[in-house]
DNA sequence: CAGGACGTGTTGATTTTTCAGCACACTCGT
DNA sequence: ACGAGTGTGCTGAAAAATCAACACGTCCTG
């Protein structure tokens, strides 16, 4: 496997969606894009993902369902480390933060106490 | 101010280097561009980028420093937003665990008390 | 006060991207 | 079995992005 070429605008819209979605069709892909093209041109768009190699295709009966090459889980780090590079200068700090406050309305007792579970572990493991 | 144009390829490359460098010159945008084209292409990008209103450009002296219209702030969160969404179904937690097995090594003893910190409060907004 | 180094602005050509149109294949209900 | 509905692949044209070349302006520095 090599560099894998960028995407283009479209083509990156694409692919998020189909990380967002799941494994969907051609058609779930056009309704959930934004100005949506015709059909056709989504699926130009798609054989050029599929080709480039970002995509693979596989028939559930009689339409395909569209899903990454690249894992979700590598595709999640890959994301983050992006923005976390971009936007917050390598602080996780920082992005934690945001992620909070993103979170509007607060936490629920649940998601506290896992992620208060979570930093307690990853400050373990940096002793 | 309206919707604003999305972003080719190369415009949102460079739109990242701008929030990663700070206010840069030309020069540092094409330093640290993948592959970079000429300087009178970087320059091309950038007046597109300006009269498109995604920076403005400010003289310091004999060249031009650009900075970005939409601030930091917001850009951090719309940023954080859209990988939240698309990759961690809107999912905080998970958000927050893949950012923390970014951090290879674990955490200081300083981020893990102030990552603490951090979770008590959002967690007592919620109730 | 040259002239090189560095900066800027504009223009136009090439490549990529984006998109729609069209022709064909398959399914399913009547 | 046929026709509507839905899916697919291919092709080419229109639009946008990418880039380099060129012309000019300014600042040092010898």
């Amino acid at each position: 496997m090599k560099p894998l070429p960028e995407l283009s605008r479209r083509e990156r819209e694409v692919m998020d969606l189909v990380y967002e979605l799941g494994n969907p069709t051609a058609a779930q892909i056009q309704e959930n894009m934004a100005d949506p093209p015709t059909y056709s041109a989504v699926r130009s768009i798609l054989r050029g993902l599929v080709n480039k190699g970002h995509l693979v295709s596989e028939a559930d009966g009689p339409r395909y369902l569209y899903s990454p090459t690249m894992p979700a889980l590598r595709a999640r780090r890959s994301a983050m480390r992006r923005v976390l590079k971009t936007f917050f200068g390598d602080s996780v700090e920082g992005a934690v933060a945001t992620l909070l406050e993103l979170r509007e309305g607060g936490l629920t007792p649940e998601e506290h106490a896992r992620l208060r579970e979570m930093i307690e572990k990853a400050a373990e493991e940096g002793r």
